[in-house]
This record gives C-alpha cells, sequence and structure tokens, in this order.
DNA sequence: TAGGAGCTGTGACCACGGTCACTGCACAGC
DNA sequence: GCTGTGCAGTGACCGTGGTCACAGCTCCTA
C-alpha cells in the first residue's frame, strides 16, 4: 500500500525500507479494538495516520491514558512484545486509521542494528511516561470542570474541528468518572459560555 | 570500593567488569537529595544497596511517585542523560545508599553493544510505567485510609522492619494530601488496632 | 402506534477530604 | 526559668463529586 514515507523520515531511509519489506500496513476503521488488556502481542504498532486511543480500566472504571498520534507506536505493547507478557492496557482507534505492524521477531534484530530504532522507542517510552505524569498532576489537583473542559480542548486540538461527536457517558468513561457528573459540569460549561451542545454533539467556543 | 558484584549478575560479567571500570561509587546518606527537578543530569544512577525515593511537586503539592530499590535505576534520569534534557522528578536516599554513577558519555555506545545493557533499561521503563499505573489507580479508587495503609505496609515490607520512623507530615507529602488528614486517618487506623502510634514512631501490626 | 433503547437533565443526599483555627505537648537553646 | 519550633490531635465547616431515583427526549422497530 502507498502512504507518506515522510511520516518516518526521521529514521534512516535504508531503515524505513527494511521496516517495510517485512510489515504490513493495515487499515483500522474508527473504533476497532486493536488492543485487548491481558493479551499476547505479536505485532508491534506503528501509527501511520489516524488516531489510537489508549485506555486502562480500573475495577468497573476506565480512564483514558493518552492518544497515539501518526509517527508514534504505543509502548506498553512494545515492551509486551519484546518480552511476550500480556499488555496492561487497552487500545482502540479514534479515527480511521493507517497502521504499520511489525512482527516482533524482527524487533531484536533491529533494535540492535539500528541505534535510531532504539532511540525511537527511548523516546516514545519517556513520552509516555511524562503523560502519566500530568495525568497524576490533573487526577490529584484539577476539579472535574477544568478536567472536562481541558480534555474537550484537546480533543478539538487533536482531530482539527471545534465540534466533538460524543455522548456524555464516553466522557464520564474517559476521565473516569460518572455519567451524572459529566452532565452536570456539561451544563456549567454552557451556562458560563464556554461550549454549546445539542444531542450527541459538543462544540467548544 | 568493594561491593557485591553478584547485584549485577543479570549483566555478562564482562559488561560488569566495562561499567565498574569507568563509573564511580559513591555513598550517599540517608536523605540526600540527588536528582532535582530541571537539573541536567551529567550520570546515571544505579542503586547497589539502600533505597532511593522518587517524587513529583505538582503546585505546592508533591506525590511519591516509587521507590528504586537495589539494581535498579532511574529512568527519568536516564532519558534525561541520554537527550540532555532536565529530569521532571526528585530523587532523595530514603536509607544511606551506595549508587553506581555511570558518566553519560559512555551511554550511546554501551547501549549499542552490549543487548543486555539495553535491555536492562527497556525493562526499568516499563516498571515505572507500571508503578505509574498502579499509582493512577490507587488516586482514581481508593479512599484515603486505603491509600495510607497500604503506604504504611509498603514501607515495611521495604525496610524489613514493622516500626517507621515518620511525621505524619512527611506521609502527608508522600501521600499528596494535608497533614490534618493524615492524623485523621492515622487516628481510626489506630482504633481500628492496624497501627500503634507515639511521637514520630508508627508500627504496623 | 406502542414499546424499548439510549441519551440527557435534575434534584436530593451524603461521604470524603481539604482547610482553618486552635490546643497541647516535647524538646532545644538562650 | 521562658521562649521558639515542630509535631500531633481535634472540632467545625463546606465544596466536590459519586450515587440514586426519576422524568423527559429522540429514534428505531415490531
Amino acid at each position: 500500500m502507498d502512504f507518506d514515507k515522510s511520516i518516518l523520515s526521521f529514521l534512516k531511509p535504508e531503515l524505513v525500507d527494511t521496516i517495510l519489506a517485512e510489515s504490513e500496513i493495515k487499515a483500522f476503521p474508527k473504533g476497532t479494538e486493536i488492543l485487548r488488556e491481558e493479551q499476547y502481542v505479536k505485532v508491534l504498532p506503528i501509527v501511520v495516520d489516524g488516531l489510537v486511543k489508549i485506555y486502562s480500566r480500573f475495577d468497573e472504571r476506565e480512564l483514558l491514558l493518552y492518544y497515539i498520534e501518526p509517527a508514534q507506536s504505543c509502548v506498553m505493547s512494545f515492551y509486551a512484545a519484546l518480552n511476550n507478557t500480556p499488555s496492561k492496557v487497552f487500545a482502540v482507534t479514534e479515527e480511521d486509521s493507517n497502521i504499520i505492524l511489525i512482527p516482533v521477531q524482527y524487533l531484536p534484530k533491529w533494535l540492535q542494528e539500528y541505534p535510531k530504532f532504539n532511540e525511537l522507542f527511548y523516546h516514545q517510552f519517556n513520552l509516555r511516561y511524562s503523560e502519566l505524569l500530568t495525568t497524576i498532576s490533573n487526577l490529584l489537583l484539577d476539579k472535574m470542570d477544568k478536567r472536562l473542559y481541558d480534555h474537550l480542548i484537546r480533543k478539538t486540538e487533536m482531530t482539527h474541528t471545534k465540534t466533538i461527536k460524543i455522548s456524555h457517558g464516553q466522557l464520564a468513561n474517559e476521565l473516569g468518572t460518572a455519567r451524572e457528573v459529566v452532565s452536570r459540569v456539561m451544563k456549567k460549561l454552557e451556562t458560563e459560555g464556554k461550549v454549546t451542545q445539542n444531542s450527541g454533539e459538543i462544540t467548544v467556543l
């Protein structure tokens, strides 16, 4: 399949060709569950375009951890793949996405032969680690109104559109809270003139 | 300096010798601040013995992230060292500790030449990532009484003693809450017969 | 057209924990 | 002695958000 190789331009062209020769690029429609918790991972995903949502499930509650944007990889599945241990998180495509699937057996070899490839994953690990830190900071310090508003802002930034199609219940899941709480806070944000909403659509002003 | 090399036995002896030839092993007394936030890192620490506490500061509040036990390393400072970026966390010795300090300039070379060395850090990253996940889970789901009690239990497990010398204020910092809250909950744990305390000492029953 | 499913809006209730304002205690140094 | 400092204990207050119990809405399908 054709795609814009410039997305991997930070890697040496020689490495890009090696990767593409052995890997599959697959299209996943929006909403596909590409990684289940406790699943043993056979391929390592690198997102080419689209958007993948990574979340965890604690008890009955869920919490969005971060998004994987183009040219990024899911380090949890990377480590799970390298060591044949189950993954601890879930991954779902938030938009139609094309994803490179690298078979795990090539990883040790490429990691050793291509320092840039190695660096890529250290960088990804660091990125996710930082995002978890800010998630922790938000949980510890911020009230729901700020958490929800920031979350909506982030969504508009990533999808490059001011209007989001999502239900209060889904938002509640992403923030690890209850549906009623989201409804309450959304109403507050609406009266504050920060958003408008009607029937499953939210517009950030 | 002498120390028990068996602690690094998971690495090839050849690699251990290489590391020790170029690195310094330094003794840090309990309570030494060995890593400040926003500090540029020139050496990579690997704990030989003792215990190092890693925490972060959000606004005015602190939160303990995890402990570094013998044969472990601080991946945040690892990444910071590799890329010459400032660290985002603090590190303080919780006990007298001996720590190997590897000068950063050897890292790229050794990472490429010794796959085991590389694996060590992937493993550490994954470990910390998992610990941050459980921290998030605790913040999201658990009440203070459970968080505090679990925290005390963990402390006794790591120091191999039932009695902990710590003030309520310090505990509050580690849990990201207020001193009064810790006092309140400690009283509750005491009446429940889970702990006893007198003047800066807490004994877990 | 009646019923069901899924979503939103709301009011009431209440536990948890953050904050304030103290008091009491121990211990150190002057 | 007195005073300052640091820690523990406590009562009062109250905002946030989790929960329950509904009611109302749209849309789909039998």
